[in-house]
DNA sequence: GGTTTTAGTTATCAGTCGATAACAACTTCG
DNA sequence: CGAAGTTGTTATCGACTGATAACTAAAACC
């Protein structure tokens, strides 16, 4: 017989993958839950009950965001421990985009107190644990996280990835010198 | 006799003033009108009669923004051309933190079409003008837009600028690389 | 002074959204 | 099997929000 119906557990974490397609595109405020309902495939009342609140499914979808970068670096790090190396594979994230771009939603939504220190302590952990794989520099590591900005804003704005808007010259003059 | 009314000009610039408090706070979605209108001290469907809708009056507020960024640097690049001249600038302009983090919000905002050409021409815009002001080479005005967007990010995220938040010992390592 | 233009208001609405409550159906287990 | 716990749904609501319409009053102009 099949199994017609998830585990909370299974539905949580499905929920919270819908929740990175539905957030990246509108953001916190702009993005309702009955939107992530329809991405699962289950009713809207069914993700509040889960979750408790929209600010809580927005939080576990940051957090998951967050913690899927951090992943990401220690599987690069274990075969080449440098920031070239979890450069590398950072830029390799913008083929899940939608992932970078929660995270930058989180950011801008800092200014919600009840967001700001989930946020926060979520961008800490970050540097933190470059620091830790690579034994960079706090300069070095300043350097890495402003490229990663950099990256992550023009993949929100739609300059980098896998589905880039077609743009002016100076895109090309800036996208030709991100190293590869 | 006092004037009691001011002209559509007048009202226009202070409602976008308004706005970029407003939308800085919030975000595109998580802003209304009315809390435009009641920092302007006006009613919320003048605003809309004035701006059209929401969508126009938050895309004068970011190109406001833009605009202003230009300016400075226009002012910085007559006293000392350089990258670092201009970035010294930019950074001042943390006290005016609502400005980039209006800009931030339009970046995130641009997965709307709409909004998306107009954020992306900004974008594109202060790229050339950094560029003409100092001469810089792509791969330097490439670096000048990481850090700058890494401050940008930190100001919205309030670990940077007047009202940062205290926090973890990372954000001073950080912090203190950031040169002056 | 009166008329036209411009600046601004109050009243109102149709649509949307997060959340609650009550109920239904599948699974598990004694 | 049948009871209990868990997974899910439909119905519904109160609050909010952007936008429209109709009206008012201050300036400007002749």
């Amino acid at each position: 017989m099949v199994r017609t119906r998830l585990t909370a557990q299974e539905r949580h974490a499905q929920l919270v993958e819908a929740a990175v397609t539905a957030f990246a595109q509108g953001g916190y405020a702009g993005t309702t839950t009955d939107q992530v309902a329809r991405i699962a495939g289950v009713s809207q009342p069914y993700v509040i009950r889960i979750f408790g609140s929209k600010q809580e499914l927005f939080l576990a979808t940051v957090r998951h965001a967050g913690d899927r970068v951090q992943q990401i670096w220690r599987d690069a790090a274990a075969v080449d421990p440098t920031l070239a190396g979890l450069g590398k594979a950072y830029k390799q994230l913008l083929t899940e985009r939608d992932l970078l771009v929660v995270l930058l939603h989180g950011f801008a939504a800092a200014a919600d107190p009840a967001l700001g220190d989930a946020v926060r302590q979520c961008y800490g952990d970050q540097f933190a644990l470059v620091r830790e794989l690579t034994g960079a520099s706090a300069e070095e590591a300043r350097d890495f996280f402003a490229a990663g900005m950099l990256i992550t804003v023009l993949g929100a704005m739609r300059v980098l990835g896998p589905d880039a808007v077609p743009t002016q010259p100076w895109m090309a003059d800036l996208l030709g010198t991100l190293p590869q």
